[in-house]
RNA sequence: AGACCCAUGGUGUAAUUGGCAACACAACAGAUUUUGGUUCUGUCGUUCAAGGUUCGAGUCCUUGUGGGUCUACCA
């Protein structure tokens, strides 16, 4: 199989051509996502996620799925689902079957097996705490363990009684016999396989001892003969351990290359932390849209594509990088202004009333869903004496030239509808508006304007009587802070933003009433909103998906 | 007796592998606009330090500085 030219775009990539122009795999490429079903899938993952399916499908190649399950104390079945949903969501198929690493139990046994009897392996009856004694500190060689010389006869004898259940919990392990004063600590003697008398998700009481990452990652991915097992940086060590393993074994060598993880402004991707933060009672649940986990930011509204697009053009690179929000939204906001329909819903409401249009009279105007596409087509709205327009658009009196909006004396159009004339305000004692009285200009309707009058500013609006009271979750990030795990000495728990969610009821045109859980609107001038699962009938509830960049600076 | 990884505008990444440091985001200014959105144009500003090799160094070498990872019967 030859290799079409291809160019790197990163590192990665480099090594992979270099494979290619060597022959190696006669030009296979099979990558994997490994997951291990204990949690959700985050925006970290995502990372992943997308390396390892694009990195495959740019050579041609294939990717697979595998739950990496081999402790049963963690992992959980609900969890398979999950992950498989997300993937799915993310825009990726993988190939096959899922895979589990709990499927090569007996494969992975038989491969100990043949490392005991090459004699590089021993079962150690060392506590968990001597084997830490024995392993030296950094810079400091380790010892070895008294039972490191027993024979392969004997050690074979003792690991088939570890299967056989004869011993309890933590009294054994398996070791590999390597270097105790290697000055990678993991090479010290490293352990292979745990006694578990604990029943797995998959394979039940069948197995009593479980292999630890390093005796089933690798060996996994030689199983599967996967090209390039794709990684982030922490398992550097690591490699060293694989590639023993993989000559000891006398396995397909799979090639280990390790990327930086992504970090994201403002999420924290900590299993555990995310999950105490349920725990708390901070959020609703891993799919609260507030959360990193792609469950939580599918609710919110992110289009898979932008997250995508962000993944990828923050590049792959052997560097920790800290990304920030803006640019995810900004990719965001790009798929949205594409595909999202404008609407008009008015989030703090505020009366306004046509003093000289007829009362009770109501006439349906012409607007259009999108103005990025105009294959969306056009809508009616109904339009009346009485509407709501934002508080935020009335000012007592205007600050300077550059304001637009509304205010005594002020020419403003309302958006597919007619210019008005604000002439002034009602106010209760406390100073605060209740009503602002205008007059509009009858030959300004939108589309056959030949009132002559220029206004400046244009405001979404909505008719009052029509009017549907729409449920708003408002969001900001969930921290204060951009990095909350890196203040030596605080807990992140101390930045948690007190205002992350805050819930409004909102005025929305009537069409509003019928949006389906999971569509996604601009609402003109104020962002972009999806429907919330926990919509009802006739009780629509939005998420504020991501604001719109505003230029204005009132 | 420590080992390994990393260092380019404010941020994130490029640089035909030794040949004019570029792209995106952000910020700022302007044009267009019935969204202060979008779009378009422009501005701003970068190779951690010192030394070396070379006609020429972000790239190669040496030393230093700064940051990160590693001592789970987790993955």
């Amino acid at each position: 199989m030859s290799s079409p030219s291809h160019t790197a775009d990163n590192f990665i990539e480099e090594s992979i051509i270099e494979d290619l122009n060597n022959g190696k795999h006669g030009g296979r490429i099979h990558t994997r996502f490994p997951p291990e079903p204990n949690g959700y899938l985050h925006i970290g993952h995502a990372k992943a996620i997308v390396i390892n399916f694009e990195t495959a499908k740019k050579f041609g190649g294939r990717t697979n799925l595998r739950m990496d399950d081999t402790n049963p104390s963690t992992e959980e079945t609900q969890f398979v689902d999950n992950i498989q949903h997300d993937i799915r969501w993310l825009g990726y198929e993988w190939e096959g079957e899922t895979r589990y690493a709990s499927d090569y139990f007996e494969e992975l046994y038989q491969l100990a097996l043949k490392l005991i009897d090459k004699g590089l392996a021993y079962v150690d009856e060392s506590t968990a705490t001597e084997i830490e004694a024995q392993k030296g500190d950094i810079g400091v060689p380790g010892t070895n363990s008294p039972y490191r010389d027993r024979s392969p006869a004997e050690n074979r004898d003792l690991f088939e009684r570890m299967r056989a259940g004869e011993f309890p919990d933590g009294s054994r392990v398996l070791r590999a016999k390597i270097d105790m004063a290697h000055p990678n600590l993991l090479l010290r003697d490293p352990v292979l396989y745990r006694i578990k008398h604990e029943a797995h998700h998959r394979t039940g009481e069948d197995w009593c001892i479980y292999p630890l990452y390093d005796f089933a990652h690798g060996q996994s991915d030689s199983i599967e003969k996967i090209t390039h097992s794709l990684c982030s940086l922490e398992f550097r060590h690591h490699r060293d351990l694989y590639n023993w393993l993989i000559e000891a074994l006398e396995i397909f060598p799979s090639r280990q290359i390790e990327f930086a993880r992504m970090n994201v402004d403002y999420f924290i991707t900590s299993k555990r932390k995310l999950k105490l933060l349920i725990e708390e009672g901070v959020v609703s649940g891993w799919d609260d849209a507030r959360m990193s986990t792609l469950a939580g930011l599918r609710r919110k509204g992110y289009p898979p594509e932008a997250i995508r697009n962000f993944c990828m053009d923050t590049g792959v690179t052997r560097r920790d990088s800290q990304q920030t929000l803006d640019l995810l939204e900004f990719k965001v906001r790009e798929v949205m202004n594409r595909n999202a329909d404008r609407y008009m819903a008015v989030l703090d409401p505020v009366k306004l009333v046509i003093t000289n249009y007829p009362e009770g009279q109501t006439e349906l105007l012409e607007t259009e869903n999108n103005p990025e596409d105009e294959s969306h087509g056009t809508r009616q709205l109904p339009f009346s004496r009485e509407l709501y327009v934002e508080r935020e658009d009335y000012r007592k009196e205007p600050q300077n030239r550059k304001y637009y909006r509304l205010a005594p004396g002020k020419d403003v159009r309302l958006k597919s509808a007619y210019i008005i004339l604000c002439e002034g305000h009602e106010e209760d004692d406390e100073g605060n508006v209740t009503q602002i009285n205008c007059t509009y200009y009858p030959e300004s309707k939108s589309g056959e304007d030949t009132s002559g009058v220029k206004a400046k500013g244009t405001l979404h609006w909505v008719s009052a009587p029509a009017a549907v009271d729409i449920e708003v979750r408002m969001y900001q990030p969930l921290f204060t802070d951009p990095t909350p795990m890196d203040h030596e000495g605080k807990d992140f728990m101390e930045f948690i933003n007190p205002e992350s969610l805050q819930v409004i009821t909102a005025k929305g045109e009537p069409a509003l009433a019928e949006a389906e859980v999971g569509e996604s609107f601009q609402f003109l001038r104020q962002g972009y909103f999806t429907v919330d699962p926990d919509t009802a009938a006739g009780k629509p509830v939005f998420n504020l998906t991501v604001g719109l960049k505003s230029g204005f600076k009132g």
